[in-house]
RNA sequence: GCCACCGUGGCUUAGAGGUAUAGCACCUCAUUGGUAAUGAGGAGGUCGCGAGUUCAAAUCUCGCCGGUGGCUCCA
């Protein structure tokens, strides 16, 4: 007999050789959801024979750990259904991601979309059919037969394992695929699995290798867990703020204009503008100073900074000089050339900003500052440009011009701690106002054997303390990340969730020692001697571009009153009430209220149905009543209404809610 | 940049070798209407761009541009 402890700590008997099903089964009844148990702090299948003393704990299918287990049993399946119905695909690797699974699959070139449907099919048949699945122990000797016709396999067993080690594999049926599990015990466990969508990786993530072709998938535990997903993806879809972009005419992309260059339409400008306007207020309490520089700056400002040509690749092409240019053209001069000579300084030119940074470092040494100047932070929604690869280009998230909420604060060793903390303060106040409370934090640090870093030691352990107790400040999640930092100093990361769940990486607050040194700042001291400054970037946003893409998202097109685009629609339902619809328009518009007049010959009904795509956070609907009685009748986005409401006392309540920025229009009470 | 898929009037969309559907939006006229489409009429597209095959191309082939999903990278 053994022992086995279980999850609340009791003890059991069993004979020797019991399985860990039998045991979880024990446990957790005929119907339980696991798919393997935790044996001794160890992930193992349920058909491990158990035959010492140990504790164990079942692993429900529906937990992180079960839900890993299903994704990449999914895989071996989805790579069981590739290899029957196309014999000459070579499988490499197919590994659980945070979202379901994908398997790289080589030799199966041409495979689309379309060829999903047939896939998934026998996938389902696969399961079933409910094989079993099995671990087999091998020797190398075995798995390099096993093996022999797949490269890429061996390339694994050839790298991963230690010289005579084996290994093991998993078989389901005829098939098999090496592997350390642990797996479901049956294909039975894996119906509930949708493909999603093919696309390409490298082998090994490394560019220069084989291209492999990738499909990706969803696994879950029950029928109910697939549609629930399935529906969570259909939400995220309806509030693309790609889609929405366009049906509430936020931005426009042109062709002809250019990849990843963001036109501003009106309603989408409002948006900005306002969100600007609310940030720059807190700027400006916080102390900071705001500043406007060019779009484009000297080659020799970015040698200086060290962006040129480091970061050639990234960035546009610069704008070489008129008469350079023509005499490079009489000359014949090769792109490559032309490179070459602008890399090595021969030519003089410009370039977009990639950054913001030079250009107020320039201004901060454009006078002698003391130590009584410090901090000086220099803010400015500096528009920047940078070549970011086309295939990853997408609305308003990754874009190739954008504006970032971005300052430069120049201050002392001391005063880092301070700073960085009024930088968080910011992000906390403007996130609080958007309804954003989930966030977290993540702090890049420096991992200590690598001597990339610039700074002396010390210096980073105050920076870093500096970050991480700023970080604490916040009372949210936040997560140290050694290795993160950059070369040059820690930073923190936000990441803030929306309401359905997906997390956005928005801005950054960097601690800089390089460029202080690079461009040789300097401060006098109270000593009277010469110091170097520290910079800190912050944008803590990001960019207003990307922002305004997750704002759109998170609160589906359906923003605040102090936001919206347009805050009300007048539409009048008939004729007669032209004139006090005008009136009503007027009195709104003279107040600052953004308003729209919708005083056409539709009717009423028709006018309400076009007037909810643009999402006003109210519609006034006046007809004789309204006119005679000089009120308003206000209906909500969700079609609640309140009608006879004066149209001064509607004025005064729709002030006080812009004013306060209030997270949600609350005018029309709720009606259920 | 790479792979797969996609590209028809402002939007959604039919059409798979014989120069093009329909709905919404738009314009005109009639209607003066109470909270998610009043009726009738009209205008608008050489089917992303360029080349090729063909008597004939939106439809087939190639190249380019753009989009979507991923890969890769990110100061």
């Amino acid at each position: 007999m053994i022992s086995v402890t279980l999850p609340d700590g009791s003890k059991n008997e069993y004979s020797a050789g019991i399985t860990a099903a039998e045991i979880v089964t024990d446990i957790e009844g005929r119907k339980h959801d696991c798919v393997a148990a935790e044996i001794d702090g160890l992930e193992m299948d349920m058909a491990t024979i158990i035959d010492s003393d140990c504790t164990v704990i079942p692993i429900s299918g529906f937990s992180d750990e079960g839900m890993h287990i299903l994704r990449h049993s999914a895989a071996h399946l989805l790579a069981q259904a590739i290899t029957t119905l196309y014999p000459d695909a070579k499988p490499t690797i197919g590994p659980a991601i945070d979202r379901g699974f994908y398997y790289d699959f080589a030799n199966l070139d041409g495979f689309g979309e379309g060829d999903l449907k047939t896939v998934q099919k026998k996938m389902h048949e696969l399961a079933r059919r409910n094989i079993d699945v099995e671990r087999v122990e091998c020797t190398e000797a075995e798995l390099s037969e096993m093996f022999a016709t797949n490269p890429y396999k061996m390339e694994i067993i050839n790298d991963k394992l230690e010289d005579g080690a084996g290994s093991t594999i998993y078989r389901q049926g005829d098939w098999y695929d090496l592997c350390l599990g642990p797996h479901v015990s049956c294909t039975a466990k894996l119906m509930h699995v949708r493909l999603t969508s093919v696309s390409s990786a490298f082998w090994r993530g490394d560019q220069s290798r084989e291209q492999l072709t990738r499909i990706y998938g969803l696994v879950e535990p029950t029928k109910d867990a697939l549609k629930q997903t399935m529906t969570a993806m259909e939400e995220a879809k309806r509030r693309d703020h790609r889609k929405l972009g366009k049906d509430l005419q936020l931005f426009h992309v042109d062709e002809e204009v250019g990849q990843g260059l963001i036109l501003w339409t009106p309603r989408g400008a409002t948006i900005r503008t306002c969100l600007q306007n609310f940030i720059s207020e807190h700027l400006t309490r916080q102390g900071y100073d705001q500043v406007y520089t060019p779009h484009i700056g000297k080659l020799d400002l970015y040698r200086t900074s060290g962006h040129f040509p480091y970061y050639q690749d990234s960035q546009y092409p610069p704008l070489v000089e008129k008469d350079m240019m023509s005499k490079l053209a009489d000359d014949g001069c090769t792109c490559g050339e032309l490179a070459n000579m602008m890399a090595a300084g021969d030519i003089e030119g410009y370039m977009l900003k990639p950054m913001n940074c030079p250009h107020h470092i320039k201004i901060y040494s454009s006078q002698a500052r003391s130590y009584r100047d410090l901090p000086l932070r220099l803010a400015e929604f500096g528009t920047v440009y940078r070549w970011e690869q086309s295939g990853e280009i997408s609305g308003l998230t990754r874009v190739r011009g954008f504006t970032q909420d971005d300052a430069h604060l120049f201050v002392t060793e001391d005063q880092i701690a301070d700073e960085v903390l009024g930088c968080i303060e910011l992000v906390e106040v403007i996130f609080e106002a958007l309804g954003m409370s989930d966030y977290r934090v993540r702090v890049g640090l420096r991992d200590q054997d690598s001597s990339k870093y610039v700074g002396d030691s010390d210096k980073w352990d105050r920076a870093e303390d500096a970050c991480r107790k700023a970080a604490t400040s916040l009372g949210v999640n936040w997560s140290e990340e050694p290795g993160e930092a950059a070369f040059y100093g820690p930073k923190i990361d936000f990441v803030v969730k929306d309401v359905i769940g997906r997390e956005w990486q928005l801005g950054t607050v960097q601690v800089d020692y390089n460029l202080p040194q690079r461009f040789d700042l300097q401060y006098k001291g109270s000593d009277g001697e010469m110091h170097r400054p520290v910079m800190i970037h912050r944008a803590p946003f990001g960019s207003m571009e990307r922002f305004c893409g997750v704002l759109i998202e998170h609160f589906a097109g359906r923003f605040p009153t102090w936001l919206a685009p347009t805050q009300v629609h007048v539409l009048t339902i008939s004729e007669k009430q032209v004139e006090y619809g005008r009136e009503v328009a007027a009195v709104l518009k003279d107040a600052g209220v953004r308003v729209e007049l919708d005083d056409g010959d539709d009717t009423i009904g028709k006018k309400i149905r076009m007037h909810r795509k643009f999402q006003p956070a109210y519609m006034l609907i006046l007809g004789d009543d309204e006119a005679t009685q000089r009120t308003v009748s206000i209906r909500a986005r969700n079609g609640d209404q309140k009608a006879g409401i004066g149209l001064d006392e509607f004025l005064k309540e729709l002030k006080g809610e812009i004013d306060s920025k209030a997270a949600t229009p609350s005018l029309v009470p709720s009606q259920d």
